[in-house]
DNA sequence: GAAAGTATGTTGTATTTACAACGAACAGGA
DNA sequence: TCCTGTTCGTTGTAAATACAACATACTTTC
């Protein structure tokens, strides 16, 4: 497991810890080394876990197929990413985890993050508190692109994300991190028609822009 | 602040915990209590916090206004319920928080939640573990819901949330927890045009239902 | 600077959705 | 039973959106 240190150290699970604190830690936290070959499960629909993992090594697709077999790809994981942490309390999994390519996962027990031991292990409550970080971060992006994403019209839910890059840029003027087609991904709509859009309300005079710079008027 | 330890009992932050061990905590996770009159901001937009609160009396409203002043209502808060877990990391704050009547609040320093102390106080543990699994739990829901919602149509949208209750009963038949009106709500989509795709979806002999039972076909 | 590739904007049309209005089914209480 | 309010389904119309195809602008590469 040593050899996947460097990686782990690059996790959110492990910032602010370095690779001796991690290695002294890796029993205390139950890690366990799973490998994969392509096509592979990691994680199957109904499965309970309670552990968290990180990616060491390779490329993991999270998935799932509805009812009638309709597949949709939730998301892609990377070396160095966390998953799994949604599952903390106990809650069956609701999606499958395949590996798109032979890799390797370390998954450390939910449990023995979450309970402090004893002080020979020293960073154990940097990594609790990472983990709280990482959750609490993720819950704000996801709440914040739910806020855009429930407006019924394409303009509104423009106004909506620009609004909020207006804020959190603490300027009328700013940078999106998309280009048209992104932002239509993100905002699940038509590129075209944003497009559209979006002319409208430059014409309305509500904003001016030009490729991914935005400035909001009035 | 001890009227309201049966408050704090009931919330999620220190379920399992009870009132004798909440109030010997108090001092430990540094409990602040704040009174605010109706109308009154509990947080504003932009403000850090670095704290998390449970509203121990009244109501209060979590709002966000655009750029352009277009107000809409995030959520409501209800005795017992905690809130501001989202900015654990020190993101500043994107919504205004407004007491809609003479309210309570609660709140304890985030970093004392993570921080574990020495074994005095015995159930600290327990209220940072409360914090992840109530982190955990809302992440996953968010995930869920934003998976239905990114479809792009009301039937995509319906066949989601449907395939995804359908597996959480272990059964292609189960009973939703929404009225029709409450549904299309979640879903954002217009009542009566989900009525239709659902009697849509039924002449093709994709499901059945009645009321608030669906079965799924095929 | 020409050519090729990518990103963005524009247009017309088909499809989907929202909206409004109404009727049927159902539930609870007087 | 009748009355009342609520939920749900249906219909027609207006509006919004997706889609496809193409035009334009900008970038990169040679």
């Amino acid at each position: 497991m040593k050899k996947y240190l460097c990686v782990l150290k690059r996790s959110k699970l492990f910032e602010n810890v370095d690779e001796a604190d991690i290695e002294a830690m890796l029993g205390c936290l139950e890690a366990r080394e799973a490998h994969f070959s392509e096509g592979e499960y990691v994680y199957t629909q109904g499965q309970r876990i309670e552990r968290v993992a990180v990616l060491a090594e390779g490329r993991l697709i999270v998935q799932n197929d509805d009812y009638w077999g309709n597949r949709s790809i939730i998301t892609a994981v990377s070396p160095g990413e966390m998953f799994g942490q949604a599952y903390l309390a106990g809650e069956s999994v609701m999606n499958d985890v395949v590996a798109a390519e032979d890799s390797v996962v370390i998954s450390f027990d939910a449990e023995r993050i979450l309970t402090s031991c004893s002080s020979a292990c020293r960073f154990h409550a940097a990594v609790t508190r990472n983990l709280c970080y990482s959750l609490s971060e993720a819950n704000l992006r996801l709440v914040n692109k739910l806020a855009h994403m429930s407006k019924r019209t394409t303009r509104e839910k423009l106004m909506s994300y620009l609004s909020f890059m207006a804020k959190q840029a603490g300027s009328s003027a700013f940078a999106i991190p998309f280009d048209r087609q992104q932002l239509a991904d993100f905002l699940s709509v038509d590129r075209s028609a944003m497009s559209t859009e979006l002319g409208k309300m430059r014409k309305e005079g509500l904003i001016t822009y030009k490729r991914n710079r935005f400035s909001l008027n009035q």
